[in-house]
DNA sequence: AAACTAACATACGTGCGTGCATGTATGTGA
DNA sequence: TCACATACATGCACGCACGTATGTTAGTTT
């Protein structure tokens, strides 16, 4: 009795033991991006905060940097699994982009979501690596956001105005800086991101 | 003949000596902070950019952070110096906020403005000198709006909706958020500011 | 113009954090 | 159950940037 299968208590083989860390130190990664930044942040506190030390942080991972690229590329994909289903809706595509802002507030709630706002600014006029990964990914959004303007500028949804790109640029930008102001402070935020859209596009006056 | 008031080519006294080199440092240092952010800003650079080293830098600013919240005091009486005239107008509070947004573009096309942005986002968790000092300094352009948002809304102009002060959280957010997106994009920034601010005012729909 | 002071440069000591190399324990296959 | 590999911990070396101490040049006073 008790051969093999039966203390599962504590998970037992290698992949599943290097996956709960791998996740761990990036989620620990991902705080404390958020709350000191690229520079600020220290290998030591993470894996600390993980419940590990530095030395299962350099295994897992070739360095500061190449954590730092996890945590954006993660970032992306659990907002992207949120965002997709609003993104890919057939309607109005002003009703998409206030959609998307909802549930963007909704995302920014968890404080994970201020890495990409932290790292945009602090590498947002250098050359650096990781500043290179955050800038394709908010590219990514923004290249969506202004298909969605064009498309809504041809249906006569959204008045004409400035570039669909530069719009889209300004909605995005407003965006992120009104969810960091507004952290915390449901449901305003939710609100205030759809008027924030609505106002934006809708030409005014 | 030539006996003492003669050479004015290279200023000579003391005074204007040392108050050049201050402003010298302290434009460099903004410029720095603002491209790098405070932990990746490094004084030999700062010195060097504005033609010193960084014995001068140690001999006018104790250090580090007294040189930071010497910036964040100039950039707060230069932002106070522009945009108190368009505060203390008379008129209606949604065109004073208005022009104080335009403004705010306006001033922020220099890459100086990004340094309160910066600086608050790397601050913004933490406990920090110069933090607090930003803080304080958002604190006083909140109170401003604040006010005038409530003033609206006594007035009629402004519609009923979210508290003045989460309101002026959002609307400073998003105005920070945009003009740091739209650097350099004049004149859409302006015009994208204006919108923003009637937007987010006006109940929208 | 000589003695003095303030502005600035150069050189050194120190702390901190990264990266790596070496040690230990826990799981895995024969 | 024993040899092996993989997950993880610990200790050391290096570089970088801050702060300070000391040296040099430019301006001021008598």
């Amino acid at each position: 009795m008790t051969s093999a299968p039966a203390r599962q208590q504590t998970r037992r083989t290698q992949a599943d033991r290097r996956a709960r860390t791998h996740s761990a130190l990036l989620e620990a990664a991902a705080r404390g991006l958020s709350r000191h930044g690229y520079a600020n942040l220290v290998l030591e506190q993470v894996a600390s905060e993980a419940g590990y030390s530095r030395g299962a942080l350099y295994h897992l991972f070739s360095g500061k940097e190449e954590l730092a690229l996890a945590v954006v590329r993660w970032v992306q994909e659990t907002w992207y699994a949120q965002m997709g289903p609003l993104l890919a809706q057939k309607g109005d595509p002003v009703e998409t982009l206030v959609a998307v802002a909802r549930g963007h507030a909704v995302y920014c709630r968890r404080d994970v979501a201020r890495v990409m706002m932290t790292l945009r600014v602090e590498f947002g006029t250098r050359e650096h690596p990781v500043g290179r990964a955050v800038q394709d990914a908010v590219n990514r959004v923004l290249g969506d956001c202004t298909r969605l303007i064009a498309a809504g500028r041809r249906n006569g949804s959204i008045p004409p105005g400035p570039p669909p790109r530069v719009l889209a640029l300004a909605l995005v930008g407003a965006l992120e800086g009104l969810v960091i102001s507004l952290a915390g402070k449901a449901p305003h935020d939710e609100d205030l991101a759809e008027r924030l859209v609505r106002g934006m596009l809708g030409g005014s006056r």
